[in-house]
DNA sequence: GTCTATAATGTGATAGAC
DNA sequence: GTCTATCACATTATAGAC
């Protein structure tokens, strides 16, 4: 397998990431072939096992420029971002929404394959996902909150609700942006108090 | 393929779903194949086509097995609870949780096996998702809500966040009741203002 | 209702020419 | 770096005996 990817793609392999994401992203990962993706930018099944000892390997790959990718993005997020802490939050969710929903193939498999159902690589696909949450982390532990409350779980409820948008999502319908909206003002403003806006 | 169900097992076809219902919960449903299913309680592969013509049929199976009993927790769950909409609220997640975190392999598969990545029975399995999650829905939209609230989005929000604890929830750790109710709280209770609680 | 045996196919992966 | 040709294997599914 080729190093470090080099500056000026010599080969196809950038194009062979992006068919893979792109099919891992639209199918799942057992339900792809590499036939499939090989086809899919007018390769043969045989050359992707010089660029990849094996489908396993090909998807560990797509997930680390997914991570590359979604981390990228949510430092652009917040830079831009105001210094109130839950117009942060509002804004890395966004980002995040965006990627998943709409943008990147990368992101959707980050999101959509599942690491335990590929026990070759399970291990080292929760890492990659833990990096990527670390971040978000950052975000909720920044918020001014009631004593006690659990950010554990708020983070898990927060993203878990993004992740699983992936679900339900269909591209006419409400935009990322204002999905992000009302799931963070879900959790700020009180629901439990009557004719409040 | 036999009529619906008997009274009196007189095969060892419940035998035969819960076998699937474990695995597909355990490994995913592409992961899992005929024989460990069938070898899981003594038969052979060949048997199992007796009881469905295919692979997908007896995923369909576990999915509306899966449906039945969820219905029929959540409606146990109702009819203890208080006349709190908030309190059935969260009588409904805790079972809800219980449920695919714990205590049923089949409500597991309904969560973790997406229709879409069993394209021969895709739509039938989206039918029967939906068909659980409207007795959820009349839940939340017997909530007294600010005006102008997306009662729709809340939903999907707090179902979302729930059903993607599968992927970190941990036998160990917090219990489903614990994490549905702070859940609920989160919504339930102002995260804004500091120092409420 | 279950088993035996096997068909039919799809799939990940390899060797070696170019 | 890609292609040709193909291997080795796993998998779903079937036919027919019991």
């Amino acid at each position: 397998m080729p190093q470090a990817r080099p500056r000026k793609s010599n080969s196809r392999l950038d194009l062979l990431l992006d068919a893979a994401a792109n099919q891992f992203a639209a199918k799942g990962y057992r339900e792809t072939t590499i036939r499939e993706i090989s086809n899919a930018i007018g390769m043969l099944p045989g050359s992707v096992y010089y660029h990849f000892p094996s489908k396993h390997e090909l998807l560990l790959a797509v997930y680390e420029e997914g991570v590359r990718r979604m981390l990228e993005r949510v430092a652009g997020a917040t830079e831009d971002a105001s210094d109130d802490p839950w117009e942060r939050v509002e804004a890395i969710l966004i980002a995040h929404l965006d990627a998943i929903l709409d943008q990147s193939d990368y992101a959707r498999v980050l999101i959509s394959v599942r690491p335990d159902h590929v026990p070759e690589v399970a291990g080292e696909l929760r890492k990659l996902r833990d990096r990527y949450e670390a971040r978000f982390r950052a975000q909720i532990d920044a918020l001014p909150l009631p004593r006690g409350s659990d950010r554990h779980l708020l983070r898990l409820m927060l993203i878990g609700a993004a992740n699983w948008s992936q679900i339900w999502y269909r591209p006419g319908g409400q935009s990322p942006g204002v999905i992000a909206k009302a799931f963070v003002d879900f959790l700020r403003k009180p629901l439990a108090n009557m004719g409040s806006e």
